[in-house]
DNA sequence: TCAAGTTGTCTATGATACTAGACAACTTGA
DNA sequence: TCAAGTTGTCTAGTATCATAGACAACTTGA
């Protein structure tokens, strides 16, 4: 594989390689603390040159996923999230039941107004002022998702301060006096991290993130909230159960 | 943004222009049929040079996204595939929903043995004789996913062979007396398609796909087949509901 | 008709990406 | 100790990526 016969696709090749070896871990051909194949046979393997496998493993070398020892190989170190989607999904007992420690952080609020399309999911009139949250949360210190959150500036002021002081969803909707709420629609697809994204998940650009779409509403079917999520799609797994 | 202060990320800068238009379009800020900024005007906001943003144009107008007139503007050509994840899914039936042709072909067929991962997703030993099927699926010939396929070799001898006949994982079920089934835990991430794969799907290297574990199970919960589809990000959205 | 704004094409230059070959530095096991 | 196999580092050449500027060809609306 050269550069002059590939119809160039805008991605480098180092980088392909570097996605075919982390694809190999992910799906457990290499677990952790194996030893990878030598340079050369990785070469053979991809078609490129020993040069181009080195980019490839610096470059993992340099996101903690492998570890290179002179004279005597590259050995991995890694693994993912497990996500279940259910109507009432909450992060923090996500993250905590698989023994890790979850944060929540806001990154900004703002005042805006309903476009067509936010006020048909939140069941008001084009125009209506919303406020606007942008957050991030993780896990053990690794950003996993950020989110973008919708809701009537009217029906829940101040909401941002709110958030900020409480940190979670759940705790400033309870400030507003709602015990509980579900999931309503989900749409799921994947994309490619833009670069706001690619600083707040500390993710290199050209990464694939999971885009989460979703509405909360209330036990009576009302809608709360909406949210555009976007979740670092090396670090987390989604779990759609039956 | 240059070059030369862009911690490289092996992903070259047209690219990321023409990922940022397609989002713009898949997100609804430009719709079917829209007329785009300007080469200059998007060369300004991504603070790229023209060229950059001319070859970002060309890309996705080779892939009939957009299309451009001189002296007039550049035009936008799109939309997704709406995928519903129930207990029953059915190809044929949610892509006959949307008004599209849905098709299906079988890519291969051969005879393998269960790593202790699917013998544990079937309920068998590990070694024990499996069938898989390499599959694509097709909306108005456009491709989909491709998908591959366990099944128990014991209990469903020549497997391939039916399925190759009938187009239809459903069909090919009923051929063995089971009349119904449903989809047991599904597991969904993202990731970057690989050579092989973007051949089958017609898609550039470096484009993300949604990746997808299921495991089908007749009506005692008993399962029936395994399966690993993936899916181009760009051309479906799967639909989670309550 | 004409000016302003659009896409299309050309030339040119410097930085990266990839290939190729050679050899150094180090580890491992016989 | 030593040979084989590993990663690390150098030089060099070709192709691609990105920038820059200039102008042609075409569309649109005044």
């Amino acid at each position: 594989m050269s550069m002059q016969d590939t119809a160039s696709s805008g991605v480098a090749l180092w980088r392909l390689v570097a996605d075919g070896i982390e694809r190999g871990i992910a799906d457990g051909r290499f677990a952790a603390g194996d030893k990878l194949p030598g340079e050369m046979e990785i070469a053979e393997t991809y078609r490129v040159n020993r040069h181009t496998v080195r980019r490839a493993l610096a470059a993992l070398a340099e996101r903690g996923i492998v570890r290179a020892e002179r004279g005597s190989g590259t050995y991995v170190e890694a693994q993912k999230l497990a996500y279940p989607l259910r109507s009432r999904t909450r992060f923090s007992e996500i993250v905590g039941a698989e023994g890790r420690e979850p944060h929540g952080r806001m990154i900004e609020a703002s005042e805006d107004v309903a476009t067509r399309e936010l006020a048909r999911e939140l069941g008001l009139k084009t125009g209506a002022p919303l406020v606007r949250i942008e957050a991030i949360r993780l896990a053990d210190r690794t950003p996993i998702c950020v989110s973008t959150t919708w809701l009537s500036a009217e029906l829940f002021p101040g909401a941002g301060t709110v958030f900020a002081a409480t940190r979670s969803m759940t705790k400033m909707l309870e400030h507003y006096g709602i015990r509980d709420y579900r999931r309503g629609a989900t749409r799921i697809t994947a994309g490619i991290v833009d670069a706001t994204d690619a600083a707040r998940l500390d993710l290199p650009l050209g990464r694939p993130i999971l885009v989460v779409d979703a509405t909360d509403l209330d036990l009576e079917g009302k809608p709360l909230v909406t949210k555009h999520s976007r979740f670092a799609a090396e670090r987390v797994e989604f779990l759609v159960e039956p």
